[in-house]
DNA sequence: ATAAACCTTGGATGTTAGTCCAAGGTCAAG
DNA sequence: CTTGACCTTGGACTAACATCCAAGGTTTAT
C-alpha cells in the first residue's frame, strides 16, 4: 500500500495531480485508512503507468478513461459495442504508429546527416527529410545524406 | 497559394488555429495580397501536415518548434548540437513507438476476446491485457483468449 | 452596386490538464 | 507533547491550445 506521496513522488508526478485523476474517475485508490488518507495498491500503480504511458502516445484524459472502463465480459452483451471502441482506438494506435514510423526514418536521416562524416551535409531540415520517400530514395538526388 | 479559409477546410481545421499557429512561429504564410490576405503555399501545406501528424503522436507545439526549426546546415558549426537534439526526438519517437506497440497488441487482444467466437471470453480489460506477457503466452491460464 | 462570403486585427472566452494555497487533521521521532 | 513531514478538502490559479466575437475591409456573383 502506498500513500498519496510515495506514488507521486515514484511517477515523478505531483499528488495534485493524481487527486485530479481520481476526480475525474481514472484513478481511485483501492483503499483509504482509518484516518481518511489514500491508500494506492500495485494495481492503482499499474493504471497510473497506463495512464502516464498512453498520455505520452497522445491519448487525452478522456481517451484514457474510455480504455480503462473497457471491460470486456463474456455475459455482458453489450459486447459489439466494446468491439466498436477497441477496434477504433486500435485503428487509432496503428495510425499512431504509421506516423511516428515515418519520423523515425527522417530523424535518422537527419541524424546521420548531421557531423555525420568529413564533409557532412547538405543543409536539410525535418520537412525535406520527411518528403523523402524513403522506399525510393535515389542518393544522387537526396538532399540529406552525407557527402 | 491556399487562402487561409482553403487550408483550414482542407486540414479540417479553424482559420482561428491557423493564425495561433502563426502567431507562435509555427507556420508563417509565405505570402500576403495586396489586400493583406493571407495566402499559402504547397510548402506550407506540408508544414501544417507535419504540425498536425505532429500532435497526433503526442508533440507539443513547442515540439513541433523546435523540430521545425531544426536545419543542418554543412556550413554551420552548431552541428552538433543539432545532432543532440534530433538524437534526442529519435530517442523519444522510438520510446513512443515502444508503448504503442504494446498497447497495439494488448488492444488486438481484447478485440479477438471480443465476441470472438461462440463462447466469447472471460471478464477483460486493458491493464489485463497489457499485463499480460505477449511474448510468453499461456493460453489455458490467459484471462482473455477466446473460448 | 449590393448581398454573401470571404478576409483583417485585437481581445475575450473556453477546454484540458494540471498546480497552488489555506486551514486543518495525522503520525513518527526526539 | 511538540516539531516536521505527511495527509485531508475546497477553491483559486495557471499554461497550452485553441475558439469566438466585434468592427471593419475585400471579393465575387448577380
Amino acid at each position: 500500500m502506498y500513500r498519496i506521496g510515495e506514488l507521486a513522488n515514484d511517477f515523478k508526478v505531483k499528488s495534485d495531480t493524481l487527486r485530479f485523476y481520481e476526480k475525474h474517475g481514472l484513478l481511485t485508490p483501492s483503499k483509504r485508512s482509518d484516518s481518511g488518507y489514500r491508500l494506492y495498491t500495485e494495481q492503482d500503480k499499474k493504471t497510473l503507468s497506463f495512464i502516464l504511458r498512453a498520455k505520452t502516445v497522445g491519448f487525452s484524459l478522456a481517451d484514457i478513461h474510455e480504455l480503462l472502463s473497457i471491460e470486456v465480459d463474456k455475459d455482458n452483451n453489450a459486447c459489439a459495442d466494446v468491439k466498436i471502441v477497441v477496434d477504433a482506438k486500435l485503428e487509432e494506435v496503428e495510425r499512431k504508429i504509421a506516423e511516428l514510423n515515418h519520423f523515425q526514418q527522417s530523424l535518422k536521416q537527419l541524424s546521420d546527416a548531421c557531423c555525420g562524416g568529413p564533409g557532412s551535409a547538405a543543409q536539410c531540415t525535418i520537412l525535406e527529410a520527411l518528403e523523402s520517400d524513403v522506399h525510393n530514395v535515389q542518393p544522387e538526388h537526396h538532399h540529406c545524406l552525407k557527402e
